[in-house]
DNA sequence: CGTAGTATTGAAACGGATCAATATCTGTGG
DNA sequence: CCACAGATATTGATCCGTTTCAATACTACG
């Protein structure tokens, strides 16, 4: 389109150029996440970034392929898991704009790499990367804070999977759900875009038992699902409680 | 001991200066750990890191408490937990010689960290080691390589809570600890110096879940305990199958 | 050598997994 | 625009293993 060079150039926080939210070393106050890198910064990473439209469903990477590319989410929300003997398909991770994936692998890759809706990703050759943080040691510190703050996010998460009950752990997804969309005010209404089976994938749970809890949660009145991918809040503390009765 | 700076000297690989073990970024094949830092990089950590002795049980920061160091492990084993309202105690990871740990966390420590036996720490002030790795590029990149390689163990870990049979669980565990101590070939006998709970506090089961366990191994003859804290492998496949059986 | 924390063992109950049957949704082609 | 097929989700009944509670044994440390 011909508008594009001009948007891009007009809205330096669009969704553009690759960004990343985290929570940097040495904040000694708020534990709220914030923008890590600077505007030269981000330009840096777009020059050896790819910007791609992805469409929902797609598979970006497979287990055990060899990894050549590092991503950071644009827009839409990827999930990254794996297959297991068992049938079982854990899900490591969902992925929400700003966060990286394909880090986590060395070599090959180590789990599977989808888009569970409609998304833009900036992948970045793993080499040249690789290059760019031998060299650049502010944006090496940027990703250093981003990769651990997901390892702070993936205990936690083992810290839910742990939880014996299902609604506690849903009441967890969807508070977590509500606080990563909305970044702060809640309008009270929760898109959860996954489906049943990612959640429960998520969750440690079956998909039974994934259904079961949202049931349980409607019985209860603490949220009522508008459809399979909204619920509406009806007792915020309610749902507060449950998820953290733990 | 007179002859300290000595043996210091003389031995460039002791555990007086402090070294990471992870897996490099680009690197094609292994999937072995290797030693990340270069003799060069292990002397500019040491110029900033306080190498302290520690005994066993002994609580090196608390969760909620402000955070001022990073610490890399040089013998010993730690363990890192957090105290959940309703009396469990989830252990969020073992660290191991090399591991590190407290850079999981930003303003205050998000969990709390105690030595399970007699250990080695390095401690590196934060501030300090943030204008480090400002500065040096390469070494930042090895951190973030270590960071990365404790993610995957983190979602290693996620999914070894996932399993719903405890013998199975117990398995795995054994097979971690004997590959992480004997780095590499097996003496057939493992050292499994934590407690049960904290054994069970890993394992997202109860104690007696983890009693039970070890017992039926032993029944069935893939292991004997020597004692609590030592157990001999009878029959490795039968181990090895058992852990992977998901 | 005793005491407190740690571990074992048993019995009962709870909660999710699993199997099975049905319902709903989504996207495709007529 | 509707109908159909395959995937996705709901709901019910049963089973199984872990949790929990309780009582006892062990062990490490002072």
């Amino acid at each position: 389109m011909r508008h594009d060079v001009d948007i891009r150039r007009a809205d330096p926080h669009s969704h553009e150029i690759p960004a990343l939210r985290g929570i940097p070393l040495l904040d000694t106050d708020s534990n709220q996440p914030v923008r890590l890198l600077s505007t030269r910064q981000r330009h840096d990473l777009a020059a050896i970034a790819v910007r791609e439209r992805v469409p929902r469903r797609t598979i970006l990477y497979r287990e055990h392929a060899p990894a050549t590319s590092v991503f950071i989410v644009g827009q839409g929300i990827v999930k990254v898991f794996r297959d297991l003997p068992n049938g079982k398909r854990p899900v490591l991770a969902f992925l929400f704009p700003e966060d990286i994936f394909g880090l986590i692998e060395a070599g090959h890759y180590v789990s599977t790499a989808q888009t569970v809706t409609d998304a833009v990703v900036f992948r970045m050759p793993l080499v040249v990367l690789r290059d760019t943080l031998a060299f650049d040691a502010e944006l090496g510190l940027q990703f250093l804070c981003k990769v651990t703050h997901q390892l702070r996010e993936s205990q936690r998460h083992r810290i839910a999977i742990e939880r014996r009950d299902a609604v506690g752990k849903m009441a967890t997804f969807l508070r977590r759900l509500d606080q990563r969309h909305t970044h702060g005010e809640r309008h009270g209404v929760i898109h959860m875009p996954m489906t049943r089976s990612d959640v429960a994938g998520y969750l440690g749970l079956s998909l039974e038992a994934v259904s079961r809890a949202c049931r349980r949660l409607e019985r209860s009145g603490v949220v009522t699902f508008i459809d399979r991918h909204r619920a509406r809040v009806l007792d915020q503390r309610a749902l507060d409680k449950l998820a953290s009765a733990y």
